[in-house]
RNA sequence: AGGAGUAUAGCUCAGUUGGUUUAGAGCAUCUGUCUUACAAACAGAAGGUCAUAGGUUCGAAUCCUAUUACUCCUACCA
C-alpha cells in the first residue's frame, strides 16, 4: 500500500504546488510593475506607516502577525478602488544598536570612549549598512506591499532635522526644561547605563538590622538595611502607614549612629510593614525609591558618594575608602558601638553593567524633561468624540489609564548613537543656554539671547542624544513631503501591540495634535502578542521565535500568513507552534487542487446545465453574495481579519470543495458543461482570499480562464461588489440536506451498509416537495438509494430515521440486521438524554410565576419544544418495542 | 505595590441586548475508507458541573459581589 503511495505521488509530482518559484516570481513581478507604488491623484487615499522595526532586528513571529495585517488591510483597500500607500521604514533605536555594535567592536578590541564619537558613529553606519535590512528583506519575503521607495529611517538627514525642530520648538515654547533624575552609573567607565546593558543575577546579601537612638527619648527605633554605609547620607527615617506607635514618635528625631546628626521620622505608603524591622532609612541620592520619598516630603538630597564609586568626605573615617571597604569599616565601627542588633541573610538581585562588570550604582544626574500635562490633555476628549477608535475595545481603559497618570518625559539618553540635543553652552559657564541646530545658528542667538559674542571654540554642544521615541512620536507626521502630507495625512490605522500604547502611540497622538492639530490616525489596532507553546513572549533575547526564513522556505509565505489569522482569534495573543502551520498548508494545497479539478472541465462544447444542477447553482450564488456582505460588515465594524478569514475558508472548503464541486463533477460526468459559471465563483473567492494569501490566489488568477495575460494581476483588480440577491430560503434548504445527508451517512456506517447496497425508502413528511426538490442531489453522495417512496402507507419499513418531525423509512430487508442490543442500547441512550431535556421543560411549563411573567414567543416555544420532544421519544419507544 | 485583562472539550477559541443550543467551531484523539482534484484527503464517533462560592431573575456560560489561578503593562523590594 505504501509503494501504491509513492507510486501516486510520484505520478502526481509535476501536479505540486511550488511556493517557493511561484511567491518569488511574483513579488519581482508586482515590484518591477510599480504595483505598490503611491502617488497623491484624485481618489481617496487609504495610508498606513508601518511601525519601522528596530535596524538591529530580526524577523520574528511578532512582526510577522503585525506585517501581515498590515498588508491585508493594504491589499484590500488597493482592491476597493483606494489609492494605498504602505510606508516602510526602520528605526535607529539608540541603545540597542549601540549596546550590539560596542558588542561586536569590543570583539576586535575597539572601545568608543577610545576612539571617540565620530569613529564611533561612523562605525555604527557600517554596521547599520551591513545589518541594518535582514529585517526588510524578509518583509519582502512575506509578500508585504510596501511602497518601498518611501523607505524612510529615523536617522536620514531629512527625519533628523525635523526632529531637531520638534525639540527646539517644543523648548522655545518652554516644554522642556532640565532637572534631576536617578539613573544607574557605572562607577568604572564613568557613564550612565541603561536598563538594556544591565544583568540581574539573583545573590544572597546581608541585612544589617541598626538601631537609631531617639533625641527626645531613651527609646530607640530599628531600622534594616543592605547599605549600612549610606547611613551617613541619611535625611530621614519612614515607616509604613498604619503603624500604631508613630503617632506617639512622629515630632520625634532619630540620631544617625557614629555622626549624631537629627533625622525626622516620616510615613509613607510606599514602605511596607511586612519586610525588615517595618522602618527604613531615607537615602535619597542612592536609592530609586528614597529619592521619590524626598521628592514627597520635600527632604534634602545628600550625595555621599565620588562618581568613581569612593566615599566622599561627608564622614572622615570612611573618606576616599571604595564603597564596599567603607561597608565593611563602617559595620565594624557600627558594632564596636553597639549600634548593630543582628545581621540576616536574604535573597535579592544584583545589577551589573554588561560594559564592565561592575556592580551599578543609582546616581542623580541633570537630564531634560519634557512636560506632559498640558500636552496630554490635547487628546483627553479623542475617544468621546469618536475622533480615534480603539480595537479591541478592552484596551480603552489601558489607554485612559496611562492618559490620566503621564508623568513628565525624561528624553535625554547618555549615549552616542541618536539625535544629538539642539542645546549649545557656553564653555564653563553653562548657565548660558540657547537650543539650535548647529553651532551657527547657536552663535547668532548668543547674541541675540544673552548679547554675548562667542566663536565655535567658546561654545560646545550638549553631549547626549534624544530618547528613541523622540524621534518615533514624530513618525507619522515626518515620513510624508509637505505635499503629500496635505494628501496622505492623517493615516487611516495604526497596527501596534499592547506594549508600546504608552510608549509610543499615545505620544503620537500628542505630536500629530501638538504640531498638526489633527490625529495622526484614525483607529488604534492592536494585535496580540505572540508567545510560545508555554506563553512566554517570542522574542530575540529569548531564542524562542522559529527561524522565519526556515518556516516561509518550508511552508510558504502564503500558509504563514493564513496560520497567523486562523491562530489570532478576537486578536487576543497567539500561542504559537510551527505545527499551527499544517492547516494553513493543507488549505493552500487544496485551493490548488481544487483548480486542477476546476481546469479538468474544461471544453469546448457550449455550458449547458442539467436542470437539477441548477439548484446548486443558485444556492452556491446566494451563498457567495451573503459571504460578500458579511465580510464587507466585518470591515467595515472592526476588522476582525480572523474571523473574515475563517469565513473564506470555510465557503471554499466546505461549500465550495466538498459541496459544490462534488456535485458539478457528478453532473460533467454525464456531459453537462459547468466550467464558466465555475470560473466565475473562483474569481469572486480569488478576489476576497487574496489580500491573505497574495501568492497562490495571483498565480491561479494567470492559470485560469481566459485571464492568461500579466496585463491585468489581481492585486490591481476590483474587489468584489454582491451582484445579486440571496435567496435565503435556498440557504436554509441547503443546511437542511446537509443535516439529512449527514444522518444518512451516520445510518450508512451504523448498519454498516457497503457502497453496491441498493436500498428503497420511504419518507413520510408534510414538506414533500423539500424531499422531491433534493433527492437528486442526496443521491449524489449517498448512492444507496434506490427507490423513494412519499407517505406511502403501505411501505413503512421499520429502520427510521428522525429529521425534525420528518420520518424516513429504509428498507433494511436486503441488508443483515445489526446487532440488536447495540441498537437498543443506543436507543435508550438517545431517550434518557430527552427525558432529561424533557423534564426540564415541564418543570418551567408548570412554574406559575414563568408562565405570568415571561413574554408569550417564549412560552409557546417552549410548548413547542415540550410536544416535539415527546412525539421522538415515542418514535424511539416505537422502535424498541418493534426490535 | 498600582493598573488592565483572561478563566467554556486534551489544545486554541466562538457563544449577539439573559430565553430557537439538549452549550458550538477548528486542531489533536479514536474509528472507517485507496474514492480519477486533494490520504497534507474524505466520512463518522467520542469528549464539557461553562474556575469556585454567593446574589439578582420566572429563567444565568451570559448581569452583580467575593474568592482563587494565570497573563500583560508600569514601578520596585529597604
Amino acid at each position: 500500500m505504501i509503494i501504491l503511495n509513492l507510486l501516486k505521488q510520484n505520478m502526481n509530482i509535476n501536479k505540486l504546488y511550488d511556493h517557493k518559484l511561484i511567491e518569488n516570481f511574483w513579488y519581482k513581478y508586482w515590484i518591477n510593475n510599480n504595483l505598490f507604488k503611491s502617488i497623491p491623484n484624485n481618489k481617496i487615499p487609504y495610508t498606513i506607516a508601518m511601525p519601522p522595526p528596530n535596524i538591529t532586528g530580526v524577523l520574528h513571529m511578532g512582526h510577522v502577525l503585525n506585517v501581515t495585517i498590515h498588508d491585508v488591510l493594504i491589499r484590500l483597500n488597493r482592491m476597493k478602488g483606494h489609492n494605498v500607500c504602505l510606508i516602510p521604514g526602520i528605526d535607529h533605536a539608540s541603545i540597542s544598536t549601540e549596546v550590539k555594535v560596542m558588542q561586536s567592536l569590543k570583539d576586535k578590541n575597539i572601545y568608543k570612549d577610545i576612539i571617540g564619537r565620530e569613529k564611533f558613529i561612523k562605525y555604527v553606519y557600517e554596521w547599520k549598512e551591513q545589518y541594518g535590512n535582514i529585517i526588510l528583506n524578509q518583509i519582502k519575503k512575506l509578500g508585504v506591499s510596501c511602497d518601498w521607495d518611501r523607505l524612510c529611517f529615523t536617522m536620514d538627514e531629512k527625519y533628523y532635522n525635523d526632529v531637531q525642530d520638534a525639540f527646539i520648538h517644543l523648548y522655545n515654547n518652554k516644554f522642556i526644561y532640565q532637572d534631576y533624575k536617578m539613573v544607574y552609573w557605572d562607577t568604572k567607565s564613568l557613564n550612565t547605563v541603561s536598563d538594556e546593558e544591565i544583568i540581574q543575577e539573583p545573590c544572597v546579601n546581608k541585612l544589617y538590622y541598626i538601631k537609631y537612638n531617639l533625641l527626645h527619648s531613651n527609646k530607640y527605633i530599628i531600622v534594616a538595611t543592605s547599605r549600612p554605609e549610606t547611613i551617613i547620607g541619611d535625611v530621614a527615617i519612614c515607616t509604613f502607614i498604619d503603624n500604631k506607635i508613630y503617632p506617639t514618635i512622629k515630632d520625634n528625631y532619630a540620631l544617625i549612629p557614629l555622626i549624631n546628626t537629627k533625622i525626622p521620622i516620616i510615613c509613607d505608603h510606599s514602605i511596607s510593614s511586612k519586610f525588615g524591622s517595618g522602618y527604613v532609612k531615607i537615602t535619597p541620592a542612592h536609592d530609586f525609591n528614597d529619592y521619590e520619598i524626598a521628592k514627597r516630603h520635600n527632604l534634602p538630597v545628600k550625595n555621599i558618594l565620588n562618581k568613581n564609586g569612593t566615599l566622599n568626605d561627608t564622614y572622615e573615617p570612611l573618606n576616599g575608602l571604595n564603597r564596599f571597604i567603607a561597608r565593611k569599616t563602617i559595620v565594624d565601627l557600627l558594632i564596636k558601638n553597639g549600634h548593630i542588633i543582628k545581621i540576616e541573610n536574604y535573597k535579592t538581585f544584583k545589577k551589573i553593567s554588561k560594559r564592565t562588570n561592575t556592580i551599578v550604582e543609582p546616581m542623580i544626574t541633570k537630564q531634560w524633561f519634557v512636560k506632559m500635562k498640558y500636552l496630554s490633555s490635547l487628546c483627553s476628549t479623542l475617544l468621546d468624540n469618536n475622533r480615534i477608535t480603539i480595537y479591541p475595545q478592552k484596551y480603552v481603559n489601558v489607554y485612559k489609564n496611562w492618559l490620566n497618570n503621564i508623568q513628565d518625559w525624561c528624553i535625554s539618553r547618555q549615549l552616542w548613537w541618536g539625535h544629538r540635543i539642539p542645546i549649545w553652552y557656553l564653555k564653563n559657564q553653562k548657565k548660558f543656554i540657547v537650543a539650535a541646530k548647529n553651532s551657527h545658528q547657536a552663535i547668532n542667538l548668543f547674541k541675540i539671547q544673552y548679547n554675548i559674542d562667542v566663536n565655535e571654540n567658546n561654545i560646545e554642544q550638549d553631549k547626549d542624544v534624544l530618547d528613541t521615541w523622540f524621534s518615533s512620536w514624530l513618525w507619522p507626521i515626518k515620513i510624508f513631503s509637505k505635499k503629500d502630507f496635505q494628501y496622505y495625512y492623517p493615516t487611516n490605522i495604526i497596527i501596534t501591540s499592547p506594549e508600546i500604547l504608552f510608549f509610543w502611540i499615545i505620544r503620537m497622538i500628542i505630536a500629530g495634535l501638538y504640531f498638526c492639530q489633527e490625529v495622526p490616525f484614525k483607529k488604534i489596532y492592536i494585535t496580540g502578542t505572540v508567545r510560545d507553546k508555554r506563553g512566554k513572549k517570542m522574542s530575540k533575547s529569548l531564542g524562542n521565535s522559529p527561524d522565519i526564513n526556515k518556516l516561509i522556505e518550508k511552508y510558504g509565505a502564503d500558509s504563514i500568513r493564513a496560520s497567523i489569522f486562523f491562530l489570532s482569534k478576537n486578536n487576543n495573543d497567539i500561542m504559537f507552534e510551527e505545527s499551527y502551520c499544517l492547516q494553513a498548508y493543507s488549505f493552500i494545497n487544496k485551493i490548488w487542487n481544487s483548480v486542477i479539478l476546476i481546469e479538468s472541465l474544461k471544453s469546448d462544447k457550449k455550458d449547458e446545465y442539467h436542470i437539477d444542477s441548477l439548484k446548486i447553482i443558485h444556492w452556491f450564488n446566494s451563498k457567495i453574495n451573503k459571504t460578500i456582505i458579511d465580510l464587507n460588515q466585518i470591515y467595515q465594524n472592526d476588522n476582525d481579519l480572523s474571523k473574515s478569514f475563517v469565513l473564506l475558508y470555510k465557503i471554499y472548503k466546505e461549500d465550495f470543495c466538498s459541496f459544490y464541486l462534488e456535485i458539478i463533477k457528478f453532473y460533467t460526468k454525464k456531459q453537462y458543461r459547468y466550467y464558466t459559471i465555475t470560473i466565475k465563483y473562483l474569481k469572486i473567492l480569488l478576489k476576497m482570499l487574496h489580500p491573505y494569501i497574495p501568492f497562490i490566489t495571483e498565480e491561479i488568477w494567470h492559470k485560469i480562464g481566459d485571464n492568461k495575460n500579466l496585463l491585468n494581476p489581481l492585486i490591481t483588480s476590483n474587489y468584489p461588489q454582491s451582484y445579486s440577491n440571496i435567496n435565503n430560503a435556498i440557504i436554509n434548504d441547503m443546511k437542511n440536506v446537509y443535516d439529512l445527508l449527514n444522518k444518512l451517512r451516520n445510518f450508512k456506517i451504523k448498519y454498516n451498509i457497503s457502497s453496491n447496497d441498493r436500498l428503497d425508502i420511504n419518507i413520510k413528511s408534510l414538506n414533500i416537495i423539500f424531499y422531491k426538490k433534493y433527492i437528486s442531489i442526496i443521491k449524489i453522495f449517498i448512492q444507496n438509494i434506490n427507490n423513494v417512496f412519499y407517505n406511502d402507507d403501505s411501505k413503512k419499513y421499520n429502520e427510521c430515521l428522525m429529521i425534525k418531525n420528518d420520518k424516513i423509512y429504509i428498507d433494511l430487508s436486503k441488508k443483515n440486521k445489526i446487532d440488536n442490543i447495540k441498537n437498543i442500547d443506543f436507543l435508550y441512550k438517545k431517550i434518557n438524554i430527552l427525558i432529561k431535556y424533557k423534564e426540564s421543560i415541564k418543570k418551567k411549563l408548570s412554574n406559575e410565576l414563568f408562565l405570568k411573567k415571561a413574554p408569550d414567543n417564549i412560552i409557546i416555544k417552549e410548548k413547542k419544544k415540550y410536544s416535539d420532544i415527546s412525539e421522538k421519544i415515542n418514535h424511539y419507544q416505537l422502535q424498541i418495542d418493534n426490535d
